[in-house]
DNA sequence: TCAAGTGTTTACCGATTGGTACAATGACTT
DNA sequence: AAGTCATTGTACCAATCGGTAAACACTTGA
C-alpha cells in the first residue's frame, strides 16, 4: 500500500498545482510528463481515464482536504467564534495569502465547469452549509446565517481573482479580514 | 467606415461569449468559425494577430464598455449615492443575473492570464479606483474608501463563481444586494 | 527459481491545434 | 469597362493534442 499510495498522492499534489497553474485546457499531457517527470505509460496506469479522471482526483483530494481540515473544524468546535478564527486563518494559509488560486474556482470559470458539476457543487454548498451553521451556533441571528455565509465564500473566491489580476497577493488578506470581521462582530480578546 | 466597423464589432461581441464560456485556452479556431460563421480567412484578416488578438479585442471591447457605462457614470455623477445605486443595477444588467460570467475573471483564472496581466490590472485598478472616490464623495470615511471598494469588486467575481458553481444565478443577486448595504447605510427613500 | 503482478519506457495513432498561402469573389471607383 | 482593394473559401502546413499498445524492467510472494 504504502509506496504507491504515497507516490500517487505526490502526483496528485504535483497535479493540483499545474492544473491551479494553467487551467484544465491550458493543461496538456506533455506539460503533465514534464512537470511530474512520469512518462505518459505511468500516467495511465495510475489515472487510466486520463486527463480528466486525473483532475477528478485533484477536485476529490482537494476536497476531502477542506472536509477535514475546515469543514470537519466548524462542525465540530467547542467555541464557534474560535473555530471561525481558525477557518480564516487555515484559509490564509492553504492559498497562501492570496499567491495561490483555488482549483475549484479555476474550474468554475472554465470551459471545462459543466464536466465537474458535481463536485464544484459539493464543495461550495458544503462549505456555505457548515460555515452558516457554525455562525448560527457563534450567535449570528438566524436570518443573517446563509446569507453571510454565502457573501464569505463567495468573497474569498473574488479575492482570489482580485489579487491576482492586481498582481497584489496583499489584496487577499485585506478581503479576508474584512470578511472575518463581518462574523466576528465580537472577536475573542 | 460603418459596415466594417459595425461587423467587426458583432465578431467580437460573439467573440466574447465564445470565450466567456470555454475560457481563452478551451477556445478553439474551430469553435469561432463555427459560432461566427467567419472562415479562417475573414478571422485572420480582421484580427492578423490570430487568437490572441481576437482576446484582445474582446477585452478593449469590455474595458470600453465598463469605461462608458460604469466607472465614467461614477466618476461624473452628481448623487454619488445614485450613482452607486446605478452602478449595483447595471452589474447585475450585464451580468444576466448572475447567468453570465466576467471574462476578466475567467481569464485571471486561466492559464493564459499573464498573457492579458496589464488588461486585467487596469480594469480592477479602474473600477477600484473609481468605486473608492465615489465611496468618498457619498460620505464613507476616507480609510474605508478602498478597503470597501476593494470587497465590492472582488465580492462581484466571487458572487459570479459561486452562483455558476452553486448552478443559483441568484446567489449573485443576494451578495450583490448585501454588498449595496455596505456602502449605501443610508439608502435613498 | 519462477511466475505474477506492478511500473515504466518508447513508439505510434488519428484528430485537432493555431496559423499561412492564395486564388476567387464582390463591391465600389475612376 | 477596367481597375482597385477589402473580404472570403479552401487547401494546406508542421506541431501538438489526448490516448493506445506492447515490449521491457523490477519487485514480490510462493
Amino acid at each position: 500500500m504504502s509506496r504507491i499510495v504515497a507516490e500517487r498522492q505526490d502526483v496528485i499534489a504535483t497535479l493540483a498545482e499545474i492544473f491551479r497553474e494553467h487551467g484544465y485546457d491550458g493543461t496538456s499531457l506533455s506539460l503533465i510528463t514534464e512537470k511530474t517527470g512520469l512518462g505518459k505509460g505511468s500516467l495511465y496506469h495510475f489515472f487510466p481515464g486520463g486527463k480528466e479522471e486525473m483532475a477528478e482526483a485533484v477536485l476529490g483530494d482537494i476536497a476531502a482536504w477542506f472536509r477535514t481540515h475546515i469543514f470537519e473544524a466548524l462542525r465540530h468546535a467547542e467555541d464557534p467564534a474560535q473555530a471561525l478564527e481558525a477557518m480564516f486563518a487555515g484559509v490564509d494559509n492553504y492559498f497562501r495569502q492570496g499567491r495561490r488560486l483555488c482549483l475549484m474556482g479555476v474550474i468554475a470559470a472554465s470551459g471545462a465547469h459543466d464536466r465537474f458539476a458535481r463536485e464544484l457543487n459539493g464543495y461550495f454548498s458544503d462549505w456555505r452549509a457548515d460555515l452558516a451553521a457554525t455562525l448560527e451556533r457563534a450567535g449570528t441571528p438566524k436570518a443573517e446565517c446563509n446569507p453571510l455565509a454565502e457573501e464569505i465564500v463567495g468573497g474569498i473566491q473574488g479575492a482570489l481573482i482580485l489579487a491576482r489580476s492586481l498582481d497584489d497577493p496583499g489584496a487577499f488578506g485585506r478581503v479576508l479580514a474584512r470578511l472575518k470581521t463581518r462574523c466576528l462582530p465580537f472577536p475573542p480578546n
